[in-house]
DNA sequence: GCGATCAGCGG
DNA sequence: CTTTCGCTGATCGCA
C-alpha cells in the first residue's frame, strides 16, 4: 500500500516560527522555524512511516486568485526577514532528505497538494495532507487524511470525514461553503458581513451549499441576515472561490517520483550539526541508526566441515578482518550467502579445508565482497589465493557516489535500502575496546553482512550501467583492485640501517639546534609547541605577530619567514622544524613501519575515499615521501629494490593535469605547446604577459607556475594570493589575465559550472562522478567551492583514470611478456617499480609506452623515465 | 585514551 | 568570516 504525505511547507514554517523562540546557531543564523519544521518531519516520517513525500512551497507573491480579487492576501503582513532566511535552509533540509519540493508560479501550495491529493486518490493510495490551514480540511476523503497543527508544531490532529462531522457537522466538500459564508480575514477573504462560523454552519446544515443558501434566501431565518445574504452575493460566492483549492494544477511531476525511502544519512547530521540541532543529531544517531531497529530473523548455519554445499557460485563473501590494517592480520571468520544457504565459516575450518582453498582461488567461482582488496591481500598473507572476484560493493558505491565518507556496510544497507544490520563499531566496539565479540554475535553479524552485499549486487550494477559507469567500474577500478593489492603485499624494501644512520645525524642536529634555540631565547621550552613557541616569540622576545590561529599565534613556516630578518633565533627555529619533521615523520615513522625481518613497508592505497578519483596511501604514507629540498629527499635513498642488482625505475607524466585541461577546453594555444613540448610555464607566462620567450623573467613564470597550479587545484584567488605573497585583488587580476589569454578555457570554465549547475554532477573522461549540490547553495563559500571544483575535478581526476588505467594495463604485460618487473608505487602522477637489471631496457620502453597510450588525447601524453640503484636515484 | 589543533610533506 | 586535498606527528586539554 502506498502511502503519500503530502506537507503544506509555507505554513508549517510559518507554525514553527511563531510556536517556537527565535533560536540562533552561532552563526547568528536563525533556526527556529528549520528546528520546529524538522521535528515536525520527523515525527511524521517515524509514525506514518511514508512510501511517498512531498512538500509544496507557495511560489511568488500573485496567484491566478489575484485575478478574481486582487485584494486577496491584502493586509497581510509581510514575512519577518528572520523567517524569510529559513527558508533556503528548510529547503537544504529536504533535499538531504532526499524528499521532493515543489512550489509553481502563480498556484499556492494548497493548489499543489489538492492536484496530487486528487491524484494519489485516484490511484487508491493512502495520503496525508500536513498543514496548519483548516482550508486544506476540503480535500479530506475515504483517502485522504488531514493533519492540521494545534498548538505548537508537533501537537495535531488528523481530521478524517468523521472528525469534521464530528466538529463541524458537515462533509469536507462543504468546508468551501463555510469560508465563502463566514471568509477568512488572514486570507483577507470577505465572505458575508456579519457572518461567522456558528451561523455559517447552521445554514449549510440546512441548504448544504451556498447556491443552495442563496437560491432559497427567503427560508432563511432572521430578517437581518435574510438582507445580509441578498446584498452580499456575489461576494459570497467569490469568496467560495477564493477558498477553492484548484485541483488540477499543471505540474511536471509522476508521483513515482515523490517515492521516500533513500536518503544520506550523513549529510543530514552534518546538516543538524552545522544548525546545532544537538538533541536532534543524538536522536538522530541513535533513532534512526540500523542498531535500533529490529533486526530481521535471518538463519544460517555454522560449518564445521567445509563440504561442496557451502560453496557455490556465485556467493557474497564476507572475510573479516577487525585490524583496520589487514597486513598480516588475523582473520575474525568468513561469511558465505548463496542460493543454497547462508554460512558462517570460523577462521580455521575455512583455511585447513582443502576444499574452501581450491573453490577461493577458482576463478570461475565468483565472488561478491565488500573492499575486495582487504580480502584478497589479507588471505594472500595466509598464502591463501582469492581469485574470482566478481562484484566489490565497495567500489560500487564509491563510484556511484564518493562523496559518503563512510562506505561501512551497514551506512551502504541504509542508503540503499537493504536489509538494515549493525554498524561495525555497535558489534565490535571502537578503539581499544574493540574486539571480536563472541561466536554467536559475530557469525550473526558477517552472515547479515554477507546477505546485504548478496541482496545488493544487481540493484547497484543496475545503477552503475544506468550512470555509464559499469565499465569505469568493471574493466578498471575492479582489475585496479588486483593490482594495488599486489603492489601492497609485495612492499617495498627499505635500507633500514640507512634509515636509523640519518635519525642519528638528525637527532644529534636537533639537540644542537635546540640548545642553540633556547639560548637565544633566555629560556628552555618545547619548541615543538606552537602555544609555547608562540609565547617566546611574541610575548618574551616582542616579535610582531603577523597572523593569528583561532587559539593563538601562528607560527607556520610563511609566518616564521616573514619574521627572519628580525631576530636570528627564526633561522634556527626553521631549520629546526624542518629536521624535526624529517626526523619524526619520515625517519622514525618509516623506521615503525618496517618489517622487521622483511625490511620492507607494506602501505595500503586507499581507493575508495578521495573525491576526484586519485588513491590516497596509508600506514604509511608512501605518497609523500620528500622530494623538494634536497635534505629531505635524501630520505629516498633508504629505498631500494628488494633484490640484489636490480634497479627502481620511475616514470612520472609531464604536466598531466595541464594536458587533460588542453583536451577539454579544446584550447588551440595549449594544445600547440604540447605538441611542440614547450616548457608550459614559460609558455603561459609568455601568454599572459604578452611578451616573447626570451622576455620571461624568472618572476613571471614562478606566477605563472603559480596559476597553473591554482587551475590544476582547484584553488582560490585566496590560496593563489597566498601561495605568491601578494594580495587577493592582485591574484585574482593574475586569472582574469590567465582566461583572457585562454579564451577556451575561460570558456570551458562556465560551460562545465553550468553543466554541473544542470546535472548535479561533474564527471571526468571515463565517467567517473562526483556530485555538486552546493553549486546552489545562498553561502558564498560554500558556492564558491563547488564552483573550483567543478572546474577542476575533470581534470585531476580525468589525469586520475588515465594513470589507473595506465596500471591496469601494465600488470597486463607484464604478465603477458612473462617480466619479472613488479610495479611498487603510485604517486598520483608517477609510478614506480623495481625492475631486474635485464629487464630494464626492455622496460624502459614498454612503460612510457603504455603511459603514454593509455588513452587518446587532443595532445600527446609524456613520460619521464629513470632509473637507478635506489628512489634518490631514479630522478 | 581520545579528539582537537597546529604544522608540514607530496601531487 | 573562509577559501586545493590527504596523511602524519606533536602537543594539549579532557575524561
Amino acid at each position: 500500500m502506498k502511502k503519500l504525505i503530502l506537507i503544506d511547507g509555507n505554513s508549517i514554517a510559518y507554525r514553527a516560527f511563531f510556536a517556537l523562540p527565535l533560536l540562533n546557531n552561532d552563526k547568528g543564523v536563525y533556526t527556529n522555524a528549520v528546528y520546529g519544521f524538522t521535528t515536525m518531519l520527523l515525527k511524521i516520517i517515524q509514525e506514518e512511516k511514508p512510501s511517498h513525500m512531498l512538500v509544496a512551497f507557495d511560489a511568488g507573491k500573485t496567484t491566478f486568485r489575484h485575478k478574481t480579487y486582487e485584494e486577496y492576501k491584502g493586509g497581510r503582513q509581510k514575512t519577518p526577514p528572520e523567517l524569510s532566511e529559513q527558508f533556503p535552509l528548510i529547503r537544504e533540509l529536504l533535499d538531504a532528505f532526499n524528499i521532493k519540493r515543489f512550489e509553481l508560479d502563480n498556484y499556492e501550495a494548497d493548489d499543489i497538494i489538492g492536484t496530487l491529493s486528487k491524484e494519489a486518490e485516484k490511484e487508491k493510495w493512502e495520503v496525508k495532507v500536513v498543514s496548519g490551514d483548516k482550508d486544506l480540511l476540503q480535500l479530506v476523503s475515504d483517502y485522504v487524511t488531514v493533519v492540521l497543527t494545534k498548538k505548537g508544531i508537533t501537537n495535531v490532529e488528523s481530521y478524517d470525514e468523521a472528525l469534521i462531522d464530528e466538529k463541524y457537522g458537515i462533509k469536507p466538500n462543504q468546508i468551501i461553503d463555510m469560508k465563502g459564508l463566514m471568509g477568512d480575514s488572514s486570507d483577507n477573504i470577505p465572505g458575508v458581513p456579519g457572518v461567522g462560523e456558528k451561523t455559517a454552519l447552521k445554514l449549510l446544515k440546512q441548504f448544504g451549499t451556498i447556491e443552495n443558501v442563496l437560491d432559497s434566501v427567503d427560508d432563511v431565518s432572521g430578517k437581518k441576515l435574510k438582507e445580509k445574504l441578498i446584498e452580499n452575493k456575489e461576494q459570497a460566492l467569490m469568496s467560495k472561490e477564493l477558498a477553492t483549492i484548484f485541483t488540477e494544477v499543471p505540474y511536471n511531476l509522476t508521483l513515482d517520483e515523490l517515492k521516500f525511502g533513500e536518503y544520506d544519512e550523513e549529510k543530514v547530521v552534518s546538516l543538524f550539526k552545522e544548525l546545532e540541532f544537538k538533541s536532534l543529531v543524538d536522536q538522530f544517531d541513535t533513532g534512526v541508526s540500523a542498531a535500533e531497529k529490529e533486526l530481521e530473523e535471518l538463519s544460517f548455519d555454522v560449518v564445521e566441515e567445509v563440504k561442496e554445499e557451502h560453496l557455490a557460485t556465485p556467493a557474497a563473501m564476507v572475510v573479516e578482518v577487525l585490524d583496520e590494517n589487514y597486513h598480516q592480520a588475523d582473520i575474525a571468520g568468513f561469511a558465505l550467502v548463496h542460493e543454497k544457504g547462508r554460512y558462517f565459516i570460523p577462521t580455521e575450518t575455512a583455511l585447513r579445508s582443502d576444499l574452501f582453498v581450491e573453490w577461493a582461488k577458482d576463478e570461475t567461482k565468483k565472488k561478491w565482497l565488500l573492499d575486495a582488496k582487504r580480502g584478497v591481500v589479507v588471505l594472500g598473507w595466509k598464502d591463501v589465493l582469492l581469485d574470482g572476484v566478481d562484484f566489490d560493493l565497495l567500489m560500487a558505491s564509491y563510484l556511484l557516489d564518493p562523496s559518503h565518507s563512510s562506505h561501512d556496510l551497514s551506512d551502504i544497507a541504509t542508503r540503499k535500502g537493504a536489509k538494515s544490520i549493525q554498524a561495525d563499531e555497535a558489534v565490535y566496539g571502537k578503539g581499544a575496546k574493540r574486539k571480536v565479540p563472541e561466536t554467536g554475535v559475530l557469525a550473526e553479524h558477517l552472515v547479515r553482512k554477507a546477505n546485504v552485499i548478496y541482496e545488493l549486487k544487481e540493484q547497484m550494477e543496475e545503477e552503475l550501467k544506468k550512470n555509464e559507469q559499469f565499465k569505469l567500474f568493471k574493466d578498471l577500478e575492479m582489475p585496479l583492485s588486483v593490482v594495488l593489492g599486489r603492489m601492497e603485499t609485495e612492499g617495498v624494501k627499505v635500507d633500514i640501517d640507512q634509515l636509523k644512520a640519518m635519525g642519528e645525524d638528525l637527532a644529534s642536529r636537533l639537540a644542537e639546534l635546540e640548545k642553540h634555540i633556547h639560548e637565544h631565547a633566555g629560556v628552555s621550552f618545547n619548541i615543538n609547541s606552537p602555544k609555547q613557541l608562540g609565547e617566546v616569540l611574541f610575548e618574551k622576545l616582542g616579535l610582531p605577530v603577523i597572523k593569528k590561529t583561532k587559539t593563538g599565534y601562528s607560527t607556520s613556516a610563511d609566518v616564521l619567514e616573514k619574521l627572519a630578518e628580525d631576530h636570528e633565533i627564526i633561522r634556527h627555529i626553521l631549520h629546526y622544524r624542518q629536521l624535526g619533521k624529517l626526523n619524526s615523520t619520515y625517519i622514525e615513522g618509516l623506521v615503525k613501519v618496517t618489517h622487521k625481518d622483511t625490511s620492507k613497508i607494506h602501505t595500503r592505497f586507499n581507493q575508495a575515499l578521495t573525491q576526484t578519483g586519485r588513491l590516497s596511501s596509508t600506514d604509511p604514507n608512501l605518497q609523500n615521501i620528500p622530494i623538494r629540498l634536497e635534505e629531505g629527499r635524501k630520505i629516498r635513498k633508504a629505498f631500494i629494490p628488494s633484490e640484489e642488482g636490480w634497479k627502481i625505475l620511475a616514470a612520472d607524466y609531464s604536466q598531466i593535469e595541464l594536458r587533460v585541461l588542453a583536451h577539454i577546453a579544446q584550447d588551440e594555444k595549449l594544445i600547440t605547446a604540447f605538441k611542440e613540448d614547450m616548457d608550459i610555464h614559460t609558455k603561459t607566462a609568455m601568454d599572459v604577459f604578452h611578451v616573447s620567450e626570451e622576455d620571461v623573467t624568472s618572476m613571471m613564470r614562478r606566477s605563472a607556475k603559480a596559476v597553473n597550479f591554482g587551475i590544476v587545484y582547484g584553488i582560490s584567488d585566496y590560496g593563489l594570493s597566498q601561495s605568491l605573497g601578494i594580495t587577493r585583488k592582485e591574484a585574482a587580476k593574475f586569472i582574469e589575465r590567465y582566461l583572457a589569454s585562454y579564451p577556451n578555457v575561460a570558456e570551458y570554465m562556465e560551460r562545465i559550472i553550468e553543466e554541473a549547475r544542470e546535472n548535479g554532477y561533474v564527471s571526468t573522461l571515463l565517467n567517473r562522478r562526483r556530485y555538486l549540490p552546493e553549486l546552489t547553495s545562498r553561502n558564498f563559500n560554500q558556492r564558491s567551492f563547488a564552483e573550483r571544483t567543478a572546474m577542476n575535478t575533470p581534470i585531476q581526476g580525468t589525469a586520475a583514470d588515465i594513470i589507473k588505467k595506465a596500471m591496469v594495463e601494465m600488470a597486463l604485460r607484464l604478465e603477458e611478456a612473462n617480466l619479472k618487473s613488479r610495479l611498487l608505487l603510485q604517486v598520483h602522477d608517477e609510478l614506480i617499480f623495481e625492475v631486474p637489471p635485464e629487464e630494464v631496457d626492455k622496460m624502459m620502453k614498454i612503460v612510457p609506452e603504455v603511459m603514454e597510450n593509455a588513452v587518446e588525447l587532443a595532445v600527446p601524453l609524456k613520460v619521464d623515465i629513470s632509473a637507478g640503484d635506489t628512489w634518490y636515484d631514479a630522478k
